[in-house]
DNA sequence: GTCAAATACATTAGTTTCTTATGTATTTTT
DNA sequence: AAAAATACATAAGAAACTAATGTATTTGAC
């Protein structure tokens, strides 16, 4: 199963945030991998989405980058600046409470964790 | 409050028809105002998006119309079609998983209802 | 009774945010 | 040795909005 991908929009980039104030640092592609394994699959962010995202949550200053190299590879780690991390608290509790919004909307009963 | 706008995206299509399945006919300004006081205001739809929904949502035949003038002002009802309902069930459930993987995926506590 | 606000439809230009495709190169697995 | 996975990136095009604009009628406040 996949989601209708229009569902996504708006989300990657508090998606992107959220793994990167969680786990310190990371790089795109582990990101990918990342969402794609905690979501068994449903949720397969694209390169072509992430790429952009990250270029743009750096120009804002949101976020750090460092450049490793693995061999001759390189890798490029994101990491939360301090006003990224502002950032990534507005943005969480905004999809939170959206959702809650839908929620009741839609009368949908979650279950309870 | 008002949410940023791209996270309504992508939910607006569901929301319309999950108010016409619980109310049988509504006209396009109607649900403008029903989602604005069911949200207390945190859920403004535009006209411009909406218009062109609730023509593509026609289109596709998930709803039909019909067209009732009070005094001289023209009001145009829609109700959904039985492939509507179909499709309602579909997107209303397709939201609601997504809404539980995104809480997964951002360990957002929602309040047990 | 008149004027602003609300009701009710609609379209269009422009923006944002994706998808899909393409490109380059290295490393690991079969 | 070849294919798959790893790792970056960009660009054209599509989808779904927003903001602006337009038309017209009805209601409510003063």
């Amino acid at each position: 199963m996949n989601y209708s991908t229009e569902l996504l929009k708006g989300t990657l980039k508090t998606i992107v945030l959220k793994l990167l104030a969680d786990n310190k640092k990371m790089y795109g592609y582990e990101i990918t991998q990342r969402v794609k394994e905690l979501t068994l699959n449903k949720i397969q962010i694209t390169e072509g989405a992430l790429y952009p995202t990250l270029h743009s949550l750096e120009a804002d200053g949101f976020v750090t980058t460092e450049t490793e190299f693995i061999g001759k590879r390189v890798r490029k780690y994101y990491s939360l600046s301090p006003t990224g991390k502002k950032k990534t608290k507005e943005k969480v509790s905004e999809l939170a409470d959206f959702m809650e919004t839908m929620k009741f909307l839609l009368d949908i009963k979650t279950k309870t964790t």
